[in-house]
DNA sequence: TGAATAGTGTCTATAAGACAATATCCC
DNA sequence: GGGATATTGTCTTATAGACACTATTCA
C-alpha cells in the first residue's frame, strides 16, 4: 500500500510507528452516515433526527455514527439501520466518503455516507414506532444527474435545514439511484415483493422527477427478463385489475 | 451528523470526549490509495510501487498515503500524485473507501481510493524520471461492468500480484470508468489537447476492451456536442491525414 | 499509381414515442 | 352499463450497425 509520508523512504516504518504509538500520526475521526431513502406520495423521502445541540442545532441530520475497529463500513451502516431504525434486512450501498476538514466544526470527522434505499410501508413503520425519527420530503432543485445538494421539507410543507453536509449526501445519494436505475433494477428495493407495472413506474417516475412513457417503460421493463409474472393480479381497485409482477433472481450471470 | 454511540442519547457530548480524549473512541488511521491509470498499446496501465518490506513484500502497490488533518481527501490525493510520480494538474475522482478490518494485517487502515486519468506521455515520463515507479498492465478478468479484481502484468508479461486489496481498488476503477464513458466525455483526461476520432475511439475501444463500430461512434461523439474541429489534421501518417478535434468546455450546464 | 485510412451517404434493424382498439374489473 | 385502467397492436420516428463509395495523403 506504501501509506507512507512523502519523504520517508520506508512506508513500513512509518506505518508501524503509527500502529505502536497513536500519536505519531493524527488520526481522524470517522463516521457512516446513511440517507435511508424511500418513494411515494410522489416524491423521494429521508429518515431524518433533529439535532437538539451545537452545532447546527435544530437542523436535521441522518442517522450516522462512529465505526467500531471491528466492524466494516457496510456492518456499521447495517448497525445504524437496526440502532436507530429499527430496521434489517436492508439494502444499502456505499454513496461517497466526505473529508472536508471543516465539515465538522469540533474535529476532522470523516464521513463514509452510504444510501439505503426501503419500500413505504417499512419506511413508515419506523417513523411511527421510533423515538425521535422524523420525515424529510426530498426537493430536488436540479435535473437529470447533474447533482448538488436537494432541499428538504417536512411532511406539511416547510424547510428542514440540513445540518452539516448532509443536504450534499442526500443530493448524492438521488444521483446516483438516478444513474442506477439505468442498468439496474434498483426499483424493487422500494416496493413490496408482488408489484404492477404502474407501481414500478411510478417508483421510477418518483427518483427522476418526470413522467415517463408508459408504453415504452412496459416494453423495456419485459424486455430486461428481470420481471416474472406471478400469475395473481391486483383486486379491489375500480378498475381492471393489473398483473402482479414480481423481480427475478439474478441466476447465472 | 448525530455521530453518537448507539446507546447514548447525546451526539454532541460524545463527539466532545472524542475531540477532547483521543483515548475515549479508537480511531482507524485512513490512507488515500490512487489508481493512476493510462492507456496505450491497447490496454490500461496503472503506476506500481513495490513493496519491499512486509506485509506483502514483493508485491506490487498503489502509491499511496496517509491523510493530513488540513487537506481534504482530494487534496491528499492530489499531494500523493505529485509527490510520488512528479504528476500535477491530474484528473482524480473519488472511487470508493475500503475498510474491511483486516484488509491491513497490521492495524486498522481504511484507504479512500482515487483513480486518476493521464495521457501515455505524461504517464511514460513519470515512469522513467521517478525512481521506484514501474508499470503495471491491467488484464480485465471480466466483461462489461461485471466488476471485480483485475490482474496486473509487467511490461514485458508475467504476473504482478498486487498487494491489499489493491487489485480490486484497480477493478473498481476500471468498472467506473467504463460506467462514465457512456455519458462523460471521460476519453479526453487520456489524450493530447487534440485528436482525431480514430485515436478517442481506441481509447474508448481500450477501456471497454470491444470493438466499436466506426461509423456509429463516430456519428455519437459528434452528435455530443463535446467535440470541436480545430481544422488541423495530423501529419505524416501514411494515409489520408485525420481532422483533430479538441474537447469544447462546458460552458452553460 | 497504389496503399491506407478519412469521411459521406444510404439502407436496414431495432427501440422509443404516439395512438387506437380491445379487455377486464368494480360499481 | 359506465368508469377506469390494463393490455395488445400498429404506425412513426430516432438511432445503431452494415456497407458502399468517394476523398486525400504518402510512399
Amino acid at each position: 500500500m506504501a501509506h507512507d509520508d512523502d519523504d520517508t523512504p520506508d512506508p513500513e516504518e512509518v506505518a508501524f510507528l503509527a500502529a505502536y504509538d497513536p500519536g505519531a500520526f493524527e488520526r481522524p475521526s470517522v463516521a457512516v452516515d446513511v440517507a435511508l431513502l424511500s418513494a411515494f406520495d410522489g416524491a423521494l423521502h429521508a429518515l431524518l433526527l433533529r439535532r437538539d445541540q451545537h452545532p447546527h442545532r435544530g437542523r436535521w441530520a441522518l442517522p450516522g455514527g462512529f465505526i467500531r475497529m471491528d466492524e466494516s463500513l457496510e456492518e456499521a451502516a447495517g448497525r445504524l439501520l437496526r440502532d436507530k431504525a429499527s430496521l434489517a434486512q436492508v439494502f444499502v450501498e456505499q454513496l461517497f466518503t466526505f473529508g472536508d476538514p471543516d465539515r465538522d466544526p469540533r474535529m476532522r470527522v470523516l464521513a463514509v455516507a452510504y444510501y439505503a434505499l426501503v419500500h413505504p410501508a417499512r419506511f413508515k413503520e419506523a417513523l411511527e414506532t421510533v423515538e425521535g425519527l422524523e420525515l424529510g420530503r426530498l426537493v430536488v432543485p436540479w435535473e437529470g444527474e447533474t447533482g448538488g445538494p436537494v432541499e428538504v421539507e417536512g411532511p406539511h410543507g416547510g424547510d428542514r435545514p440540513m445540518a452539516f453536509d448532509h443536504a450534499d449526501i442526500l443530493g448524492m445519494a438521488v444521483k446516483r439511484i438516478r444513474g442506477k436505475l439505468d442498468y439496474s433494477p434498483i426499483g424493487f428495493q422500494l416496493l413490496p415483493p408482488n408489484f404492477t407495472l404502474r407501481e414500478l413506474q411510478e417508483v421510477h417516475e418518483t427518483i427522476l422527477a418526470r413522467p415517463l412513457n408508459k408504453d415504452s417503460f412496459r416494453r423495456r421493463m419485459l424486455a430486461t427478463g428481470l420481471l416474472e409474472a406471478t400469475g395473481e393480479r391486483e383486486h379491489a381497485v375500480g378498475h381492471r385489475p393489473a398483473e402482479l409482477y414480481r423481480f427475478v433472481r439474478r441466476s447465472a450471470v
